[in-house]
DNA sequence: GCAGCTTTGTGAAAATGTGCACATGCGATC
DNA sequence: GATCGCATGTGCACATTTTCACAAAGCTGC
């Protein structure tokens, strides 16, 4: 048997959940649980039972019947399947407020992905040090990139940059990238983008909140009580 | 006529994409464009363009066959629908790193959702000021959405203060919340949560970069050139 | 007013994701 | 070592989302 068969694809909603487990798994073991249920997890994770076991059973049949999953099995499987299992330091383009916060976020270290460097085309901005890394000039990205094996760019510049910083990170040789400015990149085939846009979260927040107001009127005028609105949506 | 009838529900999909398509209409409004087909935006949106045209038929018909769609007219009514035709304030729990970036992060206000307070539980940061906001106690939360009409709440403590936070947002009055904690929030029925995880979107991309290494390696082993990879994905 | 070109709006099909329901298999108990 | 109870793994039906393909409709020029 080959040592690591590339597997049958992962479906991506599925792909998604697995870090949201992982989290849970991970909590769990901390507290000394070590063996847990599909409804157990689901019920931590905030999702149905069933479609814990339908996703991790794209993993493979690393449950036990009757009696449950071994958590710190289960954590080592997913952190497998992701990747996880090495550490993947990242590149922050952008040392405004948001880049500053992203450095200076000890999460991303203790998740597994240490910020190899910070960087920004600003010359005043350049060798300010914030959360503990010295920013570097957008030239010597090329440089960071290599030096440390980078393969995943985070972008936190205004949205007039982000293309040119996207075009930068590509030719460095970064293969992933993650957007937070509120743009559309377009990258050459071979390369994997997702954006984070805060004020999009914010609107669709609020056309939740224009609904209820809307049903609200609605039910004024109509004489009704009701509204149950839409519950939790992870 | 009833002077905004209840529209039929627009597909939770559709509603995560519209606030992109406004983006990008309110950019081609400020480079004086005033008409755009579906292919235009579809491209601009990084998106096919039967989906702009499905997604802006739940809406209404507001287009001109033959011509495309008025510009300012589809601002107009997508703004209305995603209930932008005010401002929404926001309240932010926890002033650490993120927090105070996000307080001085001028897309908010800019994009519909003025800062109308940050509040800490720490008294050493109550009073220090972050982007322009004095931070407040965590215990003017009540006053803070009251007086301000704020039904947005922002959590951007440590996770295992999250949940505190929320129950605090909640009884407070607000109804949707945009939680930064890697922590499933649990909320009575009728309040929104949105999660923005940061660690998950890395892993997410870990996953895709682990596949590439796996398919190249396998590629190598079996002699073959391809690993077309995956493309971009919003 | 009619022909031709263009682009919308939308049924219908395909693809993807979700959730139920239950057979299967494992451990425990006697 | 046979029986029982329990939780997994999965077939299937249903729901949602995406994509295709094309008729309907508007604009232009004659």
């Amino acid at each position: 048997m080959p040592p690591h068969r590339t597997r049958r694809r992962i479906p991506e909603a599925t792909v998604a959940r697995l870090p949201v487990y992982l989290q849970m798994l991970v909590e769990q073991a901390e507290l000394g649980i070590d063996s847990i249920s599909s409804e157990g997890l689901a019920e931590l994770a905030g999702v149905n039972a069933a479609k814990v076991r339908k996703d991790l059973s794209y993993l493979g049949s690393y449950g036990t019947r009757g009696v449950g999953y071994e958590v710190d099995y289960l954590v080592y499987q997913i952190r497998r399947e992701l990747g996880l299992d090495h550490d993947w330091p990242v590149v922050i383009v952008g040392a405004g407020n948001l880049g500053q916060a992203l450095a200076g976020y000890g999460g991303f270290h203790e998740r597994g992905f240490p910020v190899a460097g910070i960087v920004d085309i600003d010359p005043s901005k350049v060798d300010t040090v914030v959360g503990g890394a010295r920013v570097r000039s957008l030239d010597d990205l090329p440089q960071i990139v290599a030096s440390k094996g980078v393969s995943i760019g985070v972008i936190a510049t205004p949205p007039m940059a982000a293309q040119a910083a996207c075009d930068r990170l590509v030719k460095a040789g970064v293969t992933s990238i993650l957007n937070f400015a509120p743009t559309v990149l377009s990258v050459p085939i071979g390369v994997a983008v997702r954006k984070v846009d805060l004020a999009v979260e914010l609107q669709i927040l609020s056309y939740h909140e224009q609904r209820r107001v809307n049903a609200l009127q609605s039910a004024q005028l109509h004489g009704v009580a009701a509204d149950r609105g839409r519950g939790a949506s992870a």
